[in-house]
DNA sequence: TCTGGGGTCCTAGGACCC
DNA sequence: TCTGGGGTCCTAGGACCC
């Protein structure tokens, strides 16, 4: 039996999100009428456009390029910045909205979700008409809009979202395929990206049409089980479930930070890795989860990235650990070039059982008594309310990651 | 290209074991 | 001492997503 799936996309989310919590709080402007943006801190070289309402659009403005291009096209352009919490609670308020209709959602990302409505007709009604609704509630009860898919499987309900926007309910069903996907440049396929779209190029491949008719073998042997991918997705193909997450489960969590200036001393260098291991720290306490895998990244003011990481017999979730780990992984991938960008990430979780933990770590119950009580207090009060001594007057903020502002942003909890 | 930050998955090669 | 092949684990790096 075929099953009917949607993929409902909130239309430049982030920017809807701040331009209808504004007119909530009562002001007259509403951002999307104007060249607006969310970005980072436009005073730093790494702030850049994270989404635009249509009529930046119109000045060619794209996220992802820096704040200073932006500018350059639209001196008028008027940038906030991102609030995470908003975000949050926004994407929230949506999915509470989605269960109405069905308890198989997959929260995809903070904007995204697939919701799986096979067998719901005789309920609700037909699909086509209940994504209407649902599109129509989100406007009139949230205020913002978005673009829904509807097909058979998740790759063709995303792909058919992302025929029409904003506000929009589009059908991709198999059968519409050679009409309304094959015309479409390769590069607008999902997992077809910027390293492989010009190997498609060489192959005389130009088209998702081109693609889908062409010899899967000879594709394979270019480009692997990534190749047959994405043949199946050009045809249409797509076996996966919707996986049901009110909260994803997380395999990784990482942190990183572009400096505001080049780093070439090794002491810097640590502080910014301590400052990232209590952000990385701090998250993986609260998903209650330890680690036994670090890996520390670094990218050069050439642009050029390497990483080192390390996986360990006894899991961790202590700052201090994390931090003695990536101190190691550093000085170990570290050549003495200038540092632009470094990051810290975990991942090979396992649950942080406690009984179990403290039997095998050498870890002491003292230094996770301080990351508790210092997690408490950054929670009741803030997340600068109590922070270590050697970043006082160091120019170097003691809690990094996160976008732009000085918050760290409490995401984990639900993504 | 004055190129962010947070993720996931895959592959290749080396080490090591039987 | 030279030689094998298969399996698994680990690490580095690449590619993609939002």
């Amino acid at each position: 039996m075929s099953k009917t799936i949607f993929h409902i996309d909130v239309n430049s989310a982030y920017l809807s999100w701040e331009a209808v919590s504004r007119l909530q709080k009562g002001e007259e402007l509403d951002l999307r009428t104007i060249p607006s943006a969310v970005g980072g801190n436009p005073k730093k070289r790494n702030g850049i456009i994270l989404a635009k309402s249509i009529p930046a659009k119109k000045y060619k403005i794209k996220t992802g390029e820096t704040l200073h291009e932006a500018f350059k096209k639209c001196p008028e352009l008027y940038v906030v910045s991102p609030s995470y919490d908003l975000y949050m609670k926004c994407s929230n308020a949506m999915y509470e909205i989605l269960k109405e209709y069905s308890p198989k959602i997959q929260r995809y990302s903070v904007d995204e979700c697939f919701l799986d409505y096979t067998g719901n007709e005789e309920l609700f009604g037909d699909p086509v008409e209940v994504a209407n609704i649902i599109k129509g509630r989100i406007k009139e009860e949230l205020g913002f809009t978005v673009s829904i898919g509807v097909s058979t499987n998740k790759l063709l309900a995303k792909m058919g979202g992302d025929l029409k926007k904003p506000d929009a309910v589009t059908t991709l069903y198999p059968e519409e395929i050679s009409d309304k996907l094959w015309p479409l440049p390769v590069n607008d396929l999902f997992m077809v990206g910027r390293a492989t779209a010009p190997k498609l190029n060489k192959l005389g491949i130009y088209t998702i049409g081109d693609l889908a008719n062409f010899d899967l073998s000879v594709l394979k042997s270019f480009l692997k089980s990534h190749g047959e991918m994405i043949w199946n997705y050009a045809n249409g193909i797509d076996h996966s479930k919707v996986r049901k997450s009110n909260r994803i489960e997380i395999k990784g969590i990482g942190n990183s930070t572009t400096m505001s200036y080049d780093v070439e001393n090794i002491k810097e260098a640590h502080m910014v890795l301590l400052s990232l291991s209590e952000t990385v720290g701090m998250r993986l306490r609260d998903s209650g989860y330890c680690a036994r895998l670090v890996s520390v990244g670094i990218k050069s003011s050439e642009f050029i990235y390497r990483s080192h990481q390390h996986k360990f017999n006894t899991p961790t979730d202590s700052t201090q650990q994390i931090y003695e780990h990536a101190k190691k992984l550093f000085n170990d991938l570290w050549t003495g070039e200038k540092i632009r960008h470094l990051g810290i990430r975990v991942s090979e979780f396992c649950d942080n059982d406690m009984v179990q933990l403290n039997l095998l770590d050498p870890y002491n119950e003292k230094e996770r008594a301080i990351d508790k009580a210092i997690d408490n207090i950054r929670k009741k009060y803030s997340s600068h309310s109590i922070i270590r001594g050697c970043f006082l007057n160091s120019g170097i903020k003691p809690l990094m990651g996160g976008v732009g502002e000085d918050d760290y942003p409490v995401m984990s909890s639900i993504l």
